[in-house]
Order: structure tokens, then sequence, then C-alpha cells
DNA sequence: ATGACTCAGGAACTGAGA
């Protein structure tokens, strides 16, 4: 089983990118982000003729996250829990079962944070506060859990070209790194750490100032795996190419391949 | 030194992104 991730900054524009590259590389379940349209704007009939079935969770504008899988779900549910106030949409979690038995699969947009001296970083950080919340009362179901999306991170200087621009931002402060590593010692693993320990593994390059053609990238949208998860990883990718294709998203795909079956 | 793009909304620009 396949299990992917990508921000693609706004569905509606970037439905022929997704498309082709849901052709190309055949993921079971694919967790988007900024969708940037309502539940009723989202493409759907496109990606269940693709072979897909989806669930959304949208919201005017901006943010929005969505959920793709080739099997059935189980259960969706939307919303991080643990502030009745917030509106904006960035978690949806889905079930789907398989030959041996389910997988939950949790599909996130974290916050920015920027610029940090607002509220929009404490936000960030009580967002991250309430996903470790939700993950560790997850993680004593025991399952295969993979909680996949833009974590807008930087968990290691290795994960920025120059990590020196990054130190003043909210993707980067000593706090967000903290947050980070606080998730992952509950016991999840970091797919594409766990396979390698390169630096330049980057999945965001900005639209400005020619980042992509310098490869100014960061590493920010993440897989993270329970142990049951993390026991059966047979690789991760990283689809870098689709950052040079006409009408690019900022960020690209990433996914890790489960040795789970992809069947009911 | 600074800004540099790209999106949605809604009809000229602003907010947001990272």
């Amino acid at each position: 089983m396949r299990i992917a991730t990508w921000n693609v900054n706004s569905i509606r524009l970037r439905l022929d990118n997704t498309l082709a590259w849901l052709k190309e590389r055949q993921p079971d379940i694919v967790c988007l982000q900024e969708i940037k349209c309502q539940d009723d704007q989202f493409p759907r009939a496109a990606f269940e003729a693709a072979g897909y079935n989806v669930a959304v969770h949208g919201q005017k504008g901006f943010n929005g996250v969505a959920v793709l899988s080739k099997l059935p779900f189980d259960e969706v549910t939307t919303g991080l829990p643990g502030d009745g106030e917030d509106v904006q949409s960035r978690f949806i979690e889905v079930v789907v079962s398989t030959g041996r038995g389910v997988v939950r699969v949790c599909g996130i947009y974290l916050p920015n944070g920027n610029p940090p001296d607002t509220e929009k970083y404490p936000y960030k950080l009580g967002w991250m506060a309430r996903l470790r919340a939700l993950v560790q009362q997850r993680l004593a179901l025991e399952e295969p859990l993979v909680i996949a999306g833009d974590y807008n991170v930087i968990p290691e200087p290795e994960d920025a070209r120059d990590p020196a621009l990054w130190v003043n931002d909210a993707l980067f402060l000593p706090k967000t790194r903290a947050a980070f590593r606080s998730l992952l010692n509950l016991g999840l693993t970091d797919a594409v750490r766990a396979v390698s320990d390169a630096p330049g593994l980057y999945t965001f390059w900005d639209y400005q100032a020619g980042a992509w053609q310098k490869n100014n990238g960061i590493r920010i949208d993440h897989l993270l795996l329970s142990p049951q998860a993390a026991d059966h990883l047979k690789a991760i990718g990283i689809d870098k190419h689709a950052r040079s294709w006409e009408k690019p998203s900022d960020h690209v795909p990433v996914w890790a391949e489960l040795d789970l079956p992809a069947r009911a």
C-alpha cells in the first residue's frame, strides 16, 4: 500500500497536475492540503472517475484538506479536537480496511505560524499540542497509523538548503522543532528519515527569487508512522519532478510504501 | 537594500502563504 501527501495549493488550479501524478505514481491513499475551496467546489467526480473515494474538509478561499482512497472509507472524521473556537479546516482522519486489518490515516495542514510575533505563532504551537494529544490517544489503539501532511516544520538543519535563512522563521524556531520532536518522541517514525539521512531531500521551493532554480528548498511535508506502520515500511519517495511541471504547486508529493495489502 | 511569486475573492486590491 502506497500512502502519499501533497500540498497542491488549490485543487481546482492543480486538477490536471494531480490527475497526471495519480496516474504515474498510483498511490492508494493521498492526503491533500491547501485545496482552497469549499466541499461542494471540490472536483470530486474527476477523482472518482480515476478510481478514488473522496473525503473533503474544505473552507472558502484558503486552507482545506482532503483524502483520496482506492479503498472505501470505514470512517471519516474532520477537525482537530481541543479548541471549539478553531474554524480553520486543517485536519481529516480516515480508516480503511485491508486484507490484514485496518489502516488509519490522518491528513494535516499544520499552521504556518508566521510572523512569530503575532497571534499566528501561539496558534501554531497550540495546534501542535492538540495534535500531540490526539496522536497519544491514537497510539493506544496499536494500529498502523500514518500522520501525513504539510507540517510547516523544518525538523533539522540538513532539512534546509540554507538553514541560516530560517533561524527566525516559525518553521524552524526552537519551540517549533521541540514540539515536532515531542511528537516523534511519542514513538513515531519519520518515514523519510527512516530510509535516508541524506541532505537535500526537499519538498518545498518558494515561488519567489528563483528558489527552485537555485534548489533553495526545505523539507516540511512529512509522513509520521506508528510502530505498527513503521514495521511495514518498505520504501519512500519524493516526487521532485512535479515541481518542474507547468503551473506547479510550490510543494511536491511525498509517499511511503507499506508492506500491507491495498485491498480489503 | 529590497523585493522578488502565486493563489482566492471579487472586481482593485488585500490577505495568506513559507
